[in-house]
DNA sequence: TTCAGAGTGTTATGTTATAACACACTCTGT
DNA sequence: ACAGAGTGTGTTATAACATAACACTCTGAA
């Protein structure tokens, strides 16, 4: 298994994070090579390991840089040659989740790697319906609408999901 | 079938809407027949109807005020004594969230009745993990973070997810 | 009165996620 | 060396959530 993308649209880099790296050519080699990075750090300290399984399933999401479901994951760790029955695949999300390196994008039950995973903290997800990609930006530092209401009664946050649904650029130009 | 709740925390009513009366007593007899006004008055210009099972789910739903899964809402139709298969649960819930009367909670798959359905744009809930509670708050006017992103790449929104996950007052109390 | 559109009933199936349990691996202390 | 704890895997089975498809009914307008 290789940690290194299909090889397409990983032309130009852009440094700004606002999220139009995803819809735009970036440097996609820099992506991984920083991801892998990341996995690695973030096991050194801990008894936690970067195992084969989870490097398999945070390469592939790296590869596929769009939101991938569990078994969609599966097929294409079968694809490879590895037998992969559903908990293979939820337990390696939920190390990647866990350590930052991945997300959950609960508005379609599908799972994406971090694209930014050195500095990410709040993240905010634009996904594309037409072409079915999704940018991550960092949320800026005012308080959210939830987190304000949160404070007025005294409830404590411990997560904040931010999703939303529309049409990306590229699409809307293609349209 | 009576669009009147289980009888239980219904006493005084609070006026301000972040959110802290689901999580406190409010005058939920208030809910109900707001939210019945507002399904007719949504009805009346179109050709769509507020028939028996719409009626029904969102009976439920103002019921519980809380976040139910289709199935379990299905199990209720079915112990009041409808049939009730799958479809219809979610054929009456699409229509309750197109008109606005109820919205799904993504990271719960799940689905509450709107608490304000004359006034509701923006969303956010505040989702107890103790209690299971959901806490509906109106997004105040700034731009959210995902709007300020996307606007800075042309991307463009249609629909907005704002949920947290976290722990409500009287749960953090108990504790 | 008939026709179109809205809604229902039903069967079947697709999709996403987890419980549970036996086993293997890798440290660490002795 | 090896026992024990903690971490991770393999596997079976099943739970939970959602939709496709099709025949049918109802209602209101032409």
């Amino acid at each position: 298994m290789s940690a290194v993308s299909k090889g397409t649209d990983e032309t130009v880099a852009t440094s700004d994070r606002a999220g139009q790296e995803i819809f735009t050519p970036h440097d996609h080699a820099a992506c991984v090579s920083n991801s892998f990075a990341a996995a690695e750090a973030r096991c050194e300290s801990g008894k936690v390991r970067l195992t084969e399984n989870r490097r398999r399933v945070l390469d592939l999401l790296l590869e596929e840089h769009r939101p991938m479901g569990a078994y969609a994951i599966l097929e294409r760790l079968r694809a490879i040659g590895y037998s992969a029955q559903p908990p293979v695949a939820y337990r390696a999300l939920d190390f990647l989740m866990e350590k930052g390196l991945a997300h959950r994008i609960e508005s379609l039950n599908a799972y994406v790697a971090c694209s930014n995973p050195e500095n990410c903290t709040n993240p905010a997800f634009l996904v594309c319906q037409v072409c079915d990609r999704v940018a991550e930006a960092q949320a800026d530092d005012r308080p959210s609408a939830a987190a304000l209401a949160a404070g007025k009664i005294g409830f404590e946050i411990e997560q904040e999901f931010r999703e939303a649904r529309g049409t990306c650029p590229s699409c809307t130009n293609k349209a």
